[in-house]
RNA sequence: GCUCCUAUAGUGUAGUCCGGUUAAGCAUUUUGGCUUCUCAAGCCAAAGACUCGGGUUCGAAUCCCGAUGGGAGCACCA
């Protein structure tokens, strides 16, 4: 029936005629066997049971509104003020593949309008972030290259009558604020605004005066009653000095930045959303153009940070180490993990330009991640909880194992002359009499289990009995193995959230690059952090 | 408290604007099977969802109203 209607759609008129004729026939169909029904349609209809075809996945980002190809300009403004994470990485990706997706450019603003937050410790930061990522710019800049342009224009707001200079208390302007009132300051005229705008250059200290947008004190939307769009800020900028003491708000720089920068399409993040119609009134009120404003929701993982408010305290109570400690979502803790930055894009994409909050489960990303690292991550052996175990009559004394099961990398030689180690969890499944296969090595018979386990060699290649992972106890080389898992379990600290073991591996590990990621057999993958230390990416 | 945003399988999403051609697609997870000298990867299969209540309509995941859950804003932070 609906497909019918949603085919021919002349027939909607008549939907009462149809509807009836429709029931007769299926009545009649279902009259018949199934057998009959299948004949039937076998014989006149053969494309009703053909396969349906598959949709089209859509490839990326969902078409823009209003982009022209090649006219498309975004950005992405970061604030030098913490260590980049995920969720910078997710506003700089998806405006960053918009504009590639328009054949546009991109625009790296670091959004540095308060000395007091900003260091160049994290703008460095910022750009060795975004450059591990693989994000390309066309234009690097600082919102604090335009400081003059935002005297112009906030001279221009103040001369039209559309800004004010307050002088009020803090407290009494988030009181009015509240109360929807206005204050004696934004009777004033524009003569007086002017005079208190010189002060503001000289007299006036921070706290004592502050340019407002007119906006309306009465509005629904709190962000639209009178903002404030300057205030003198008297600290030292990292890279100004104290050429500066008045300095813009965000949204006024961001308002400004976005116009005269030519941005035509610009993403935030949802908490921002309130801040649209007060950008668009201030370029209104400068009769400059507006960019069309996209937002999306904030990323975050479970159990997982992302804040300074809270991993700041973690770090002074030495719960977890610093900003590139494995178990948080900070760039550079993923990538010490082993997470690719090819996986960090692939899973941001596949997330969307959602408004409702993502609290991904961290193996979503570890699912991408595996895609990436499977290929390309030498097979070595390695054992945990270590027991030994001797082989009497090994007709070999060395051994070459394929590094990859089926991409060429190589092979590698492992010395061997009896004496292993093998896993403590393996061992305890052992019982004497059984055939174990020591991988790419040949079949063993056990002659005793325990602490220390016996066998013998034995020709022969069945392979369908336990497979397990060696290490030669004369070249083994101890590691520590550190597993990170999730900070917190809903409120509560996560005590065990660092797991750290001692474990041996075999010595082509101090043959690997540092930052090399690993397979371990029958573990999972890790990268190597250094000659003695691996990190536990995924399974 | 006020204002705004949001709600599809265990999880993450597509579809929602322009109601019917899809009794809801994809990925992940889980479970089986194949393959394999790894508990990896690869291949095949199965399981599993439109928050609730009203309304409009021949027909609603899709439009309207309400409830509920989740998030955000109410800074001289961005």
């Amino acid at each position: 029936m609906g497909k019918i209607l949603g085919t021919k759609p002349e027939f909607r008129t008549k939907v009462k005629e149809i509807s009836g004729e429709i029931s007769e026939i299926v009545a009649s169909v279902n009259q018949l066997s199934s057998e009959e029904q299948k004949k039937e349609i076998d014989e006149n209809f053969p494309e009703v049971l053909a396969p349906k075809e598959k949709i089209a996945e859509r490839e990326g980002l969902p078409e823009l509104k209003n982009a022209i190809q090649g006219k498309v300009i975004t950005r992405f403004p970061p604030e030098p003020n913490g260590y980049p994470h995920i969720g910078h990485a997710k506003a700089a990706i998806i405006n960053s593949e918009y504009a590639k997706m328009y054949g546009g450019k991109f625009i790296l603003r670091m959004d540095d309008t308060n000395p007091e937050a900003e260091r160049m410790e994290y703008h460095a930061a910022i750009k060795v972030g975004l450059e591990w990522l693989g994000i390309e710019f066309d234009i690097v800049k600082s919102t604090s290259d335009d400081m003059e342009l935002f005297y112009e224009k906030g001279m221009e707001l103040i001369n039209s009558g559309k800004a004010y200079v307050c002088t009020c208390k803090r407290e009494d302007i988030s009181k009015n604020r509240r109360e929807r009132k206005n204050c004696k300051c934004s009777m004033a005229d524009i003569d007086k605004n002017n005079k208190r705008w010189g002060k503001m250059q000289e007299k006036f200290k921070q706290g004592d005066a502050v340019v407002r947008f007119r906006g309306d004190m009465k509005a629904d939307n709190a962000v639209m009653r009178d903002p404030v769009l300057f205030r003198i800020i008297e600290g030292k900028h990292y890279t100004l000095g104290e050429k500066y003491r008045i300095w813009p708000s965000y949204d006024f720089a961001v308002a400004i930045e976005d116009s005269m920068d030519g941005v035509t399409h610009a993403f935030r993040s949802k908490e921002f959303e309130l801040r649209e119609e007060l950008i668009d009134a201030i370029l209104d009120a400068l009769s400059m153009r507006k960019p069309y404003q996209g937002f999306f929701s904030r990323l975050e993982f479970k159990g997982m940070p992302i804040s300074k408010r809270v991993i700041k305290p973690l770090i002074e109570e030495g719960k977890v180490s610093w900003y590139d400690d494995p178990r948080l979502p900070t760039l550079e803790a993923l990538r010490r993990r082993g997470i690719k930055p090819e996986a960090i894009r692939k899973f941001i994409m596949s997330l969307g330009l959602t408004k409702a909050n993502t609290l991904a489960p961290f193996d979503a990303l570890e699912a991408f991640n595996r895609k990436f690292v499977d290929p390309d991550s030498i097979r070595l052996f390695m054992v945990s909880n270590a027991k030994k175990l001797t082989v009497k009559n090994l007709p070999m004394s060395s051994i070459e194992i394929p590094n990859h099961p089926v991409n060429d990398m190589g092979k590698r030689k492992i010395e061997v002359d009896g004496n292993f180690y093998i896993s403590g969890e393996d061992s305890q499944n052992i019982k004497e009499g059984m055939r174990i296969r020591l991988l790419g090595l040949g079949n063993i018979s056990i002659t005793k289990e325990g602490e220390e386990l016996e066998g013998e060699f034995v020709e022969g290649d069945q392979t369908k009995i336990a497979k397990i992972q060696w290490v030669p106890q004369k070249t083994a080389h101890q590691i520590k193995m550190i597993i990170p898992k999730v900070l917190f379990n809903g409120e509560e600290f996560n005590e065990n959230s660092l797991e750290e073991l001692d474990v041996y591996t075999e010595s082509h590990y101090l043959q690997l690059k540092e930052g090399e990621e690993i397979q371990f057999v029958r573990f999972g993958y890790c990268r190597k952090d250094s000659q003695n230390q691996a990190i536990f990416t995924h399974k």
